[in-house]
DNA sequence: CGTGTACTTGAATTACATCAAATGATGTGG
DNA sequence: CCACATCATTTGATGTAATTCAAGTACACG
């Protein structure tokens, strides 16, 4: 039995000013002089497949942003179980309850290889000091946050199985380029939907034999969008 | 038949240095010469049952602060059902998506007589041009909301529907001062833990038949801790 | 090429939804 | 203040969907 923990490699210390995806992330509203304000540590991080960014209850001292791949975040429940409660994609600031002084809520887990900066909180309170775009776009990744946790419980904790199901496939599909999309472990989609792992086995290979899905390769399917649509719509 | 708006009672402008409820509210952190900056008009209103604070999708002119009583959070699906996704109680924000130029995205309304401060975004974002004191308490606000919804997903939607009834007496019970709580009409319980509003009439009754809950009056009951605690343990 | 992990499937059981109807509260106008 | 209307709650009977327990199969990885 293997425990190692899993760790990220350090890429450098980024220049924010030239970062490709800026324009989406915390500091898309900064300027020049706002950039030569900071020397502090920001640090530019790869994180392998399932790796985690921080654990639930440790203390809060770096915000992450999402450069490329996808962060789950997971609530430990104390009876052992645990819950997927959000997805972070490219953009999403993560742990933003680091900035008020709170520990973590939750485990944040690369689902896929991910790219993150980390900027410690006193970086980002000592900016916030002094510039109020930060500001902006500060509670603007907060009110992501809050849509986004609102999506969940209204359109992945309702219906039957199959819907939810079928309304997964499509939340993933919104943020796809074409029909392909990455999906979960079946444990993981029952994590998500809060039904059981035979269940969510189930519904992904019914949806399979219907040809609503299609298997591309491993965790990776193409979908038919429309089909989708109609089952979530009853 | 009869469509009449139910309509707020307008109560002033209140003086917010001597609001009862400010060591809770978004103004907590300002101080005297903060204060000075705004004579733009914040109204002080009381909202009677089931009246409606704003409503989904209608654009954010103003943030409300809760001084008494609970706000429901409704949101209105498509198909014409609707889910409970959060509470607001005395000191909470509502309506933060307000401030970033967005939409409500959901209908408040008052579960009991509201008081409610109605501060236009105008009024908070020149605030928070000039006082960065305000910006943190807007940040706090934000966490809270965050908290919120995801206590709500991975307390109240999951289990079985006896376990959801459970966790929703417990979690009204965190903050009232003794065993006696407020309660929901049987199709709000519904709209809540995401059931029917028969299973969840069938298992409030239940539990008034096992003596966990006591019908003290219309919408409120006593409760016995312990036993419901047990219950969401399995 | 084997081994462990992920996935699938089956059968029995339970929990919930659904449809339907009766009873209990609450409030309003005569 | 009563009668009636309306809303809220409870309960029953029945069907369906999901859980549970238990095997089995496919698949990726070293």
């Amino acid at each position: 039995m293997k425990t190692e923990t899993i760790t990220a490699a350090w890429r450098g210390h980024p220049d924010c000013r030239t970062c490709g995806v800026r324009h989406l992330a915390l500091f898309s509203d900064l300027n020049e002089s706002d950039f030569r304000t900071f020397h502090l540590p920001i640090e530019d991080l790869a994180f392998p497949k399932g790796a985690s960014l921080f654990s639930q209850g440790e203390p809060g001292r770096a915000v992450f942003t999402v450069r490329a791949g996808v962060v789950k975040m997971v609530h430990q429940r104390a009876d052992g179980a645990q819950r997927i409660v959000r997805l972070h994609r490219t953009g999403a600031a993560v742990g933003l309850e680091a900035t008020l002084g709170a520990s973590y809520q939750h485990d944040a887990v690369a689902l896929q290889p991910v790219l993150a900066c980390k900027i410690p909180v006193e970086t980002l309170n000592r900016l916030a000091m002094e510039t109020p775009r930060l500001h902006r776009q500060l509670m603007r990744q907060w009110h992501e946050t809050v849509i986004q946790a609102d999506a969940w419980l209204t359109a992945l904790a309702v219906g039957t199985a199959r819907q939810r199901v079928a309304q997964l496939f499509l939340y993933l599909l919104d943020t796809a380029p074409g029909p392909v999309c990455h999906f979960f472990r079946r444990d993981e989609v029952a994590a998500i939907l809060g039904i059981t792992t035979e269940t969510a086995s189930r519904t992904v290979a019914e949806l399979k034999r219907e040809d609503v899905i299609f298997h591309v390769s491993a965790r990776w399917f193409r979908c038919d969008r429309d089909r989708l649509q109609k089952i979530v719509e009853n």
